[in-house]
DNA sequence: TAAGCTACCTTGCGATGCAAAGTAGCTTAT
DNA sequence: ATAAGCTACTTTGCATCGCAAGGTAGCTTA
């Protein structure tokens, strides 16, 4: 397991929240959406369980809706309790990556 | 298991190689020197086995030392292979921290 | 001599990302 | 028609990591 992969860690789950909250959004489609906010090769092994998971913890709800133009697509959105998560995960971001980027920095010193 | 934990993880890792770098270091002060960046409540059953970790992939040596006011310790200094780990993750922090700002801030759009 | 700090080590658990393999609908080329 | 290729979703099991919990022991001070 790479060092990419530790380092996404909670990480891609704040991100699929923050996206389907901006738009509802379906699998396939944050697999691109990712890519081009710069997360790229982000599998769909790794982008659906966290899918059913966040489903399963009420933070998020789906739904199938025909596409006209290839399979049937579930769109997700956010749930009050999903919004609740979203924000307590930007909150932690914060928290952390001040810290990270001064420890980063300190050959400067 | 927290969502601060898992956010942590791969990003301990690189801020114990980033101070030890900067200036050898011992375990019980790194527990100490992470809380004066702003990581707090960073136990010692996560540093120990980092550092043993580390010891063991080569990253990092540690070397027993009297101290003038208490129990040895064992002060850790980078290796030239924890020098590349360390830049390394510079490179892949750099590279998670920018997109997931980015999602993070889509809210004005 | 007891308390409290310093300093180190070990074990096992829970959570997560992800590769891998599978299913199936739809479109386009042959 | 039919094969190829894209879209779209699902499931299983593994590897890794942070960390709580519990333990050992030296040194200093009350």
């Amino acid at each position: 397991m790479s060092l990419r992969s530790q380092l996404l860690k909670g990480v891609l789950e704040g991100c699929i929240l923050s996206i389907i909250h901006k738009q509802p959004t379906y699998g396939y489609e944050l697999s691109v959406r990712l890519q081009e906010f710069g997360l790229s090769d982000v599998s769909e092994g790794s982008i659906y369980p966290i899918l059913l998971r966040l489903q399963k913890e009420k933070l998020i709800e789906g739904t199938m809706q025909k596409s006209e133009v290839g399979p049937k697509r579930k769109y997700y959105h956010l749930t009050e309790h999903g919004l609740h998560a979203l924000q307590e995960f930007k909150t932690q971001w914060e928290n952390i990556k001040h810290p990270v980027d001064k420890i980063i920095d300190i050959e400067e010193e």
